[in-house]
DNA sequence: CCTCGTTTCTACAACGTTGTAGGCAACGTT
DNA sequence: AACGTTGCCTACAACGTTGTAGAAACGAGG
């Protein structure tokens, strides 16, 4: 029962050609022509077929979005972003989740939608350059910090400043034993690092010491690993009065490890996060945070897209850089 | 830089139908010609074009999940399931988000996404019976009460059995005074029509009264809502000594707003919520709730669209109940 | 050596769409 | 009256793939 040009151009009695061109808004169509054409498109309710047409065009108006998880609250928020974003363009949005692999990230990068979709905006945890090297694909789109000197498009935020600010806003409540949850060996961890080194010259430039023994690593970026992290501190005896934690979950395992403790936040223990997710407005104690503009990086990333895949795709990739700033709520201030 | 099916048979010297067979995985395909073949494939870096691939066979691969909002914690987290659960089957999932919205849920049901998506599994908020009765396109399973009888096939879990069950452990506790939170008047809300039937049943069935001061709406089931519905129950003078929210949001912002009134739970007021989000397992207090199987209605959605798929597209819907349990933490249970 | 069946491969057409080229009529200009 | 221009429409081919039909090569059985 689903109908073609074909059938369209037979009820309204002209070509094939004809009903594409009211379909596709072609000028020159005579108005009784286009609504005998209209009337027969809607009595068959036609829709066209994207398939035929990206094969005939080379465009699907479809891209991607693929993040690691889709149940780490910052990912869900940044989807919708993205998926409202790209309505602007008139394009549907794929959501694609990596689980963050290496290997799955390159057979999503490398196109296992291909031809399927315009563009990817991918937001890697493992991918390396050499990953993407060898890609002539699809335009992409990267977010977050991993790829240091890809050849994509990038939209990034200051990490490095956001976690000098946010442990600067620690150190000028008089906190000293100013904790960090979140650090990473691995090669994966760039947005780790990049906040791990802003912590560092928030310290050295308020004259304190960097006490290895301060920073707790976490694999993972769930509240799991914050709340596991946040045990070790208290159990190792190092006695913070501040933790900053690289993300917002890892912020609210810590938030439960210090409830468990016995200890107060912000009394005891100030708390900060980073990526400011709902959750974070409504946690006992509501946690302080770093917020990055999560709709301009949205915005951004659909722009660069847009103009790569209307402009020159062999023009040098850009990088772009979003807004933030600090949400202070009570897991910082005595009320 | 992309190749087809031509490239490569020129390259490995046979005809394009034959490469075409190699990469279906026909038998008759003689070794040394195969390995020829495989060996252009893997020089050209080939990959088959999706569209054309659909538009001769008539299926693409990708199906669709539609759900109201992707940044509520339980949506994502389904979304997660639904993807591991179709990539069993080979399937992409194209996720959708609809907003909610009745003309928005339309849109998709009636197929913007028509001849791109082999499926729908579908969650809808607003939709009616009468709007999904038109459809003649894409096979869809529905997930949730919202379309009673509509002619599709659909994943449900006991709600008003569930919502006895929670009830009436609250009872068990000793609680006298049930509050609950997000009940709507609109046709909107089965689900909570159906979680209001099963509270209902808990009280008569402790000899009870329905009080319906004690019943407060939420027009939607955000953190935001369930606060200021708690609030409302506080501020009117029925104190409560426990609540019954309709889904879990609600209830994260019925333990906020009860902290801010210096109330302790579980003490003073136990709290229950639905839907077992990752939220819950580490709030303070961790929260007690209704766990429905997120992975098996991921699973049984994905079935019966597998099935509905291969099998008789006439044949009539089938309706499968997915199992739920009770997890029962801190918010009920002093330490 | 012939016949028959199987294996291996190929040519062709078709899926539904749109770009290109072109035809025909109506109009305005010389 | 002849001409070019414009508006409106159509026929055809092509996008990359796979199902169908069948040709060619091969082996087994008589």
């Amino acid at each position: 029962m689903r109908h073609r040009l074909k059938d369209v151009a037979e009820r309204a009695g002209v070509s094939v050609k004809t009903v594409s061109n009211v379909v596709n808004g072609y000028v020159h169509v005579r108005p009784d022509t286009r609504a005998r054409v209209e009337e027969a498109i809607a009595e068959l309710n036609y829709r066209p077929n994207l398939s035929a047409r990206h094969l005939r065009k080379g465009r699907t108006g479809v891209i991607a979005l693929a993040v690691p998880e889709l149940d780490i609250p910052y990912f869900a928020e940044l989807a919708r972003y993205v998926v409202t974003a790209a309505a602007d363009f008139g394009w549907t949005v794929l959501i694609d989740q990596t689980g963050g692999g290496r290997e799955q990230e390159r057979v999503v990068a490398s196109g296992i939608t291909d031809h399927l979709i315009d563009g990817l905006i991918f937001s890697p945890l493992a991918l390396t350059a050499e990953d993407l090297a060898g890609l002539d694909g699809t335009p992409m789109v990267l977010l977050g910090e991993r790829v240091d000197h890809g050849p994509a498009d990038r939209v990034v935020i200051d990490n490095v400043g956001a976690a000098r600010e946010i442990t600067g806003h620690l150190i000028g409540l008089g906190r000293r034993r100013i904790a960090a949850i979140g650090s990473q060996r691995t090669d994966e961890g760039a947005s780790a690092r990049l906040r791990l080194a802003g912590y560092g010259d928030a310290l050295r430039a308020a004259g304190l010491d960097y006490d290895e023994a301060l920073v707790a690593p976490a694999s993972a970026w769930h509240r799991a690993d914050g709340a596991a992290a946040m045990r070790g501190l208290l159990t190792s005896g190092v006695r913070p009065d501040a933790v900053f934690c690289f993300n917002d979950t890892l912020a609210l395992g810590a938030l439960r490890a210090l409830h468990e403790a016995g200890l107060r936040v912000p009394e005891d223990v100030a708390v900060v996060g980073f990526d400011d997710i709902e959750d974070g407005r409504f946690s006992i104690p509501t946690l302080s945070t770093v917020a990055p503009d999560k709709a301009q990086i949205a915005r951004l990333a659909v722009e660069l897209l847009a103009n790569r895949l209307d402009g020159d795709r062999a023009a040098p990739a850009r990088e772009l850089s979003a807004p933030y700033r600090l949400e202070l709520r009570e897991s910082t201030q005595t009320p």
